[in-house]
RNA sequence: GGGCCGUUAACUCAGCAGGAAGAGUACUGGAUUUUUAAUCCAGGAGUCGCGGGUUCGAAUCCCGCACGGCCUACCA
């Protein structure tokens, strides 16, 4: 396991360390201070207890420097054979990566490095594999993601993502909480699986004998909840779909849910809205922060934009009333190779004419508009057909009080005024029971204890999902969604 | 699924008109009591991703495989 030429002598010295009786793995250590707090109260003359992981060591022969670090704050410390005397020699046994505890007294040296001279030193736990480069840390992506501990101790950004992702998630939660929203948890492993277009994993459960899917979404079980007379509820966790991986996809990402009952999509681009610039404020004291290259400003209220209008904007087109012929020539001058999606190919299979045009549409906004859209943005008023769980507008039945916020390019949510018409709840579930016949892998599931739920009332509710991972990406800067990911998935 | 690129020391990388495996960091030994990418001297460290082929000879050329990255496709 450990046969690198660097952790044979390590692990020498680690016996050597335990042939002197000293416990290189003790059970606790008492600090009077952080390394933080050391830095932040800083003065001279302060007498501290400390601890952290070896970093750095310089070496004069009868003096050293060295630095420790502990979470991501670093501070030098000196070594001086005539102040430690016989302890002065255990550092010979340390290696960069050590952990170690340390007792002594904070000056200033003569280039105006804050600084301890160290009094006393105890081994905390003593490392056998090496650490990276020091200059160039880790840059192997794969040794990132696979290695992350490493990554975090040599990467500042990485760990840095990590945490304001904990601050994000926190920071949601209260907010929710001083709204009257109950966190709820409601079932990962489904019999049957709703509330998003998308491809289940799939698994066994035994003593029931039957198949069980990880859900796809929360957003049917949390509206059962609803109508169960819990008037505001969310849930922050995962969801899985069993498709692609790229920048921004993983097969388990997390994901806010929320319900409200008494309101409607407008209510809940208010929330987003104030949602966000809660997070701006609260991370960075301000609502204009920027993301690769772009200057973005959360400041409500958000540009609102149709789809229809999107559309029209970003490609030329308008496609409102677009027949299928149009639709076609037109994904091809924009250069969406329409031969290769399986729902325009679904012309050949047994599908509504309306369904797959609006798949058409909607894979022509994907590609071509939703990249585009850079400041905060609302995209409302979606086509019927692909909004099942939504209801219409009154001016328009084919169109549904839905939204999407697009920041950056990036799609970060979904709304709607949630259906809770039984009658009209069950023939949206019919139509895509019957797209699903047609070869529409990922067409809607009909749920029949759902549908019970909502026949029994649900009251006029107001839903809303945000992606976590991708919020974060946006408030970290980060271009990968593994980036905000602690352990991201690889093949193993 | 497709395309391009990558895989050489613990890490970051060079070497690839085929001819004895290299550098920096890290490591080991020595010198050094205010350095901070410390410095100086000496040294050790490799299944060149895996398997096959061509060749007198392969890290280097060819084929296959594995893993990864980026792009693309699929995908709310």
């Amino acid at each position: 396991m450990f046969t690198s030429e660097q952790e044979k002598i390590r692990i020498e010295k680690l016996l050597k360390i335990k042939e002197k009786g000293i416990n290189p793995y003790p059970k606790r250590f008492d600090r009077t201070h952080t390394v933080r707090e050391i830095q932040e109260e800083f003065a001279e003359g302060m007498h501290v207890t400390t601890a952290g992981r070896l970093i750095a060591l310089r070496g004069h022969g009868k003096s050293t420097f060295a630095n420790i670090i502990d979470d991501s704050d670093k501070i030098q410390l000196y070594f001086k054979k005539d102040i430690l005397n016989e302890k002065y020699s255990m550092l010979e046994l340390l290696d960069l990566g050590d952990f170690i505890g340390i007792q002594g007294t904070t000056f200033i040296t003569k280039t105006g490095e804050p600084t301890i001279v160290v009094e006393d030193i105890i081994l905390l736990s003593k490392s056998i594999a090496p650490l990276p480069e020091k200059w160039h840390g880790l840059q192997d992506k794969e040794l990132r993601y696979r290695q992350r501990h490493i990554d975090f101790i040599v990467n500042p950004e990485a760990k840095r993502a990590i945490k304001i992702r904990s601050k994000i998630v926190s920071q949601i939660r209260r907010f929710l909480d001083d709204k009257g929203f109950l966190e709820i948890e409601t079932p990962i492993l489904q019999p049957l699986y709703g509330g998003a277009f998308a491809e289940p994993f799939k698994t066994y459960y035994r003593t029931l004998n039957r198949d069980f899917f990880l859900r796809i979404s929360d957003e049917l079980y949390l509206k059962r909840l609803i109508c169960g007379g819990l008037n505001k509820v969310y849930e922050i966790s995962k969801d899985f779909r069993n498709e692609g991986q790229d920048r921004l996809h993983n097969p388990e990402f997390t994901q806010l849910e929320l319900y409200e009952a008494y309101k409607d999509y407008t209510d809940m681009k208010t929330l987003v809205e104030e949602l966000f610039s809660n997070l701006a404020k609260n991370l960075f004291g301000t609502n204009k922060i920027t993301y690769q290259d772009l200057k973005l400003d959360l400041t409500p209220p958000w540009k609102t934009l149709t789809y229809f209008d999107a559309i029209k904007e970003y490609t030329g087109y308008d496609l409102y009333n677009a027949d299928y012929e149009y639709l076609k020539k037109t994904a091809r001058s924009l250069e969406i190779d329409i031969d290769e999606s399986p729902f325009v190919m679904g012309s050949k299979k047994n599908l509504e004419q309306s369904y797959i045009r609006d798949k058409l549409i909607d894979k022509i906004f994907g590609d071509r508009v939703m990249p585009k859209i850079e400041q905060p943005t609302f995209i409302i008023d979606y086509p019927k057909s692909i909004s099942p769980l939504a209801k219409e507008k009154n001016d328009n039945p084919d169109l549904v009080e839905r939204f999407e916020p697009a920041i950056a390019g990036i799609e970060i949510g979904n709304a709607f005024s949630e259906l809770n018409d039984p009658l009209e709840q069950e023939k949206r579930f019919k139509e895509q029971m019957s797209m699903r016949e047609g070869g529409d892998k990922e067409a809607q599931i009909l749920d029949e204890d759902f549908l019970k739920a909502i026949a029994v009332g649900m009251p006029p509710t107001g839903g809303l999902g945000l992606g976590i991972d991708r919020i974060c990406m946006i408030f970290t800067n980060s271009k990968s969604i593994k980036d905000v990911i602690s352990f991201p998935q690889m093949r193993w």
